[in-house]
DNA sequence: CAGATAGCTTAACGGCGATAAGTTATCAAC
DNA sequence: GTTGATAACTTATCGCCGTTAAGCTATCTG
């Protein structure tokens, strides 16, 4: 007879202690992910390696869509930890979009699977591609939601940019968009072209939000 | 008796007329890839729209990827042409960039079911996602390079901008990496999220443009 | 007329995400 | 302690997918 708890004996959960499970099972995808990348990461795998049955996933998850997005929020946490981090500690506006713009591209680099999942379409169901489709960024509590959220954070700081007196090129909401347009263009690419012989991947990095930063303020 | 040429009979091809064949598979891809994107379009539709059986289509392509490829590399002779047009028609070499830029994302926002192939990874294979992988761009006969041919156009327009006397504020080659992810990053911003409230499409191009052209010159 | 072979077929393989239906262990209530 | 509800999980299966193997047939060449 042996002592181990219900989380980690390897046979079956008792009654209550089913998020227990859910979370092994999001531990195992995210090794699998990080392994063998998105396409590889199969419902078959992710429950031989949790050592239960496939269909048994779904009790857990409503479909491979809901884990996957399930584990990038999980991932995601970290750079709105970051962003708060900046928040926290960083006063001038425009310094926070420079810092900002760092800890995205940071994050995106070193999650390149998780930012392809919620940011370049890895995954696309068909029902979102339907034009005329809303996305659900209004519902805090629907998974897959980090990049929107992440996205909301930057349209905040620069209304405070405007706010501050620094006179934009641009309305805000617009500023926020290129800003993330710009960003978002260098990461993508590093992530989707990883041998591209780039000529300077920090310069790329640091010159974009220098031409960024520079674009949206008016001169003079 | 039926008076139809190969091309055009139901039946099987006479002997020499395979390239109609391919050329029959390529068009029903295409409608397919228009009508309900990369994921639908599978080999078994694409044989029923031909009216041939699926592995009928391994005669003429290798495998599926190498089918979507072609009809890339079809697509993206356009925008080839349209860089071809700005180079005959257009003397200085900013304002190549400019047009480029614009004829690159009216391409991009045109036909966003080529581009997510080409630019943003939705097909990207295991094999080619590997660290270390080395990217075929030296080689133009391989399928699927029209990506890395637009864009060494534009490497190209930047070595231009320089020979021309502009004191650029990067090298020539960083430069065109810069312009390069600023517009991609709006056009595929725009394919990824169609139905996101974007706060001005015109002017997130435009003013990416502006700001790309404005940040690569050294002033003074 | 007799091969040779381009063009195509049917059948099948191993994999996928997902569902249906049944089984078993656990717990609360009596 | 027995019972009944049910959470947790299983096996079997479905309908897809890309792809391959093996064979057939119409056409062309000599």
């Amino acid at each position: 007879m042996t002592v181990f708890t219900a989380a980690t004996a390897t046979g079956r959960k008792r009654r209550g202690e089913g998020h227990t499970r859910r979370d092994e099972i999001l531990h195992a995808a995210k090794e699998l992910f990080l392994e063998q990348g998105y396409d590889s990461t199969t419902i078959r795998k992710i429950a031989d390696r949790v050592g239960i049955s496939a269909p048994a996933l779904y009790l857990y998850f409503r479909d491979k869509e809901a884990l996957m997005l399930a584990l990038c929020d999980q991932t995601f946490g970290h750079l709105i930890e970051a962003i708060d981090e900046i928040e926290r500690t960083v006063a001038e506006p425009l310094e926070r979009v420079r810092r900002f713009g760092e800890a995205y591209a940071s994050f995106g680099l070193t999650h390149p699977d998780e930012y392809r999942l919620i940011f370049m379409g890895a995954h696309i169901p068909e029902s979102l591609r339907k034009i005329g489709h809303r996305m659900p960024t209004d519902d805090p509590t629907r998974p897959g939601v980090g990049g929107a959220l992440v996205f909301s954070r930057l349209v905040a700081i620069l209304n405070q940019v405007e706010a501050s007196g620094v006179k934009l090129r641009y309305p805000a909401d617009t500023c926020a968009e290129l800003c993330w347009m710009g960003i978002h263009g260098v990461v993508a690419a590093m992530i989707m072209k990883p041998d591209f012989p780039w000529s300077n991947r920090d310069l790329l990095i640091e010159g974009m939000l220098d031409i960024v930063a520079k674009g949206i303020v008016r001169e003079g």
